[in-house]
DNA sequence: TATTATTATCGTATATTTACGATAAACAAT
DNA sequence: ATTGTTTATCGTAAATATACGATAATAATA
C-alpha cells in the first residue's frame, strides 16, 4: 500500500489501531468470545468451534498474541490460551475515553 | 484473500468486526478526535491538520461514515463532518460488553 | 456563463490480510 | 526409536487496504 505513514501518529494512536485491527476480524471476536466462556483454551477446542482450518485459527491467535489481547500457555504437546485481562482493560479504557466525549457541529 | 468466511459469524460479530476496522488506521482515530474537539469540521480543515493527501483523507472518512461513526451534512460547497452520537455510543456499549468477563484457564 | 473553491471518485501501484494445504517442530506414549 | 498428537510455520493465491495524482462533480461567486 503505497509507503505507510503511521509513524506521523503517536504512539498511542498506533497502540490503539492496532488493538482494532486486532479486533476488527469476526473469528478474532469470537475467539475471545470463546476463551472467555470457556475452562479448556487448548488450541484444538478453538479450531472444532470453527469454521476455519487449523492454519487460519492458529494465524489469528497469533495476531490476538501480538497485541497482547491473549497468552498462550504450554501445557505438554499442548498450548492453553487465555485472555490477558491486564490488555484487555488497558485497551477497554483506552476506546472509552475515545468514545465518551461527544460534541458536535 | 481466498472466498471470505465472514458469513459463517453472526451479524453482531461481523458489525462490531466492522466498527473496529474503522478504527484499525491511527488517522482515523486522529480524526475522531479531531471531529470531537473541533467546532468547524469541514473537511478542509481535517486535511490541514493530517500529513495525507486530501484523496487519502476522503477515504478514511468514507469508511468511518460506513460503519455510521461520522456523518456528513452538505454545507454549500463544503461538507461539515461530525461524530455521530447514537452508534459512537452503541460502539461504545458493545465493545465495553466484550471486554467486561474475564476468564481465564 | 466562467471561475474559484471544495470534496468525491477514478485509476493505479504497492502492502497487507485472509485462507488453506503441506510440512515442520515439540512433546508424550508406546 | 517410532508413532501419534498438537500446534506453528511456510508457501502461495486471492482479496483488501493504503496512498496519491488526476479528474470529475458540486455549489458559490464574480
Amino acid at each position: 500500500m503505497a509507503i505507510s505513514k503511521k509513524d506521523e501518529f503517536t504512539s498511542e494512536e498506533i497502540w490503539l489501531s492496532d488493538v482494532a485491527k486486532a479486533l476488527s476480524h469476526p473469528a478474532r471476536i469470537r475467539i475471545l468470545k470463546i476463551l472467555n466462556e470457556m475452562n479448556s483454551c487448548m488450541v484444538g477446542s478453538i479450531v472444532d468451534k470453527l469454521p476455519l482450518a487449523q492454519a487460519t485459527v492458529s494465524q489469528h491467535l497469533k495476531e490476538l498474541k501480538k497485541v497482547g489481547l491473549i497468552e498462550g500457555e504450554i501445557d505438554g504437546p499442548k498450548i492453553c490460551y487465555c485472555l490477558h485481562n491486564k490488555n484487555l482493560i488497558k485497551a477497554k479504557t483506552a476506546l472509552d475515553k475515545l468514545f465518551t466525549k461527544f460534541g458536535c457541529c
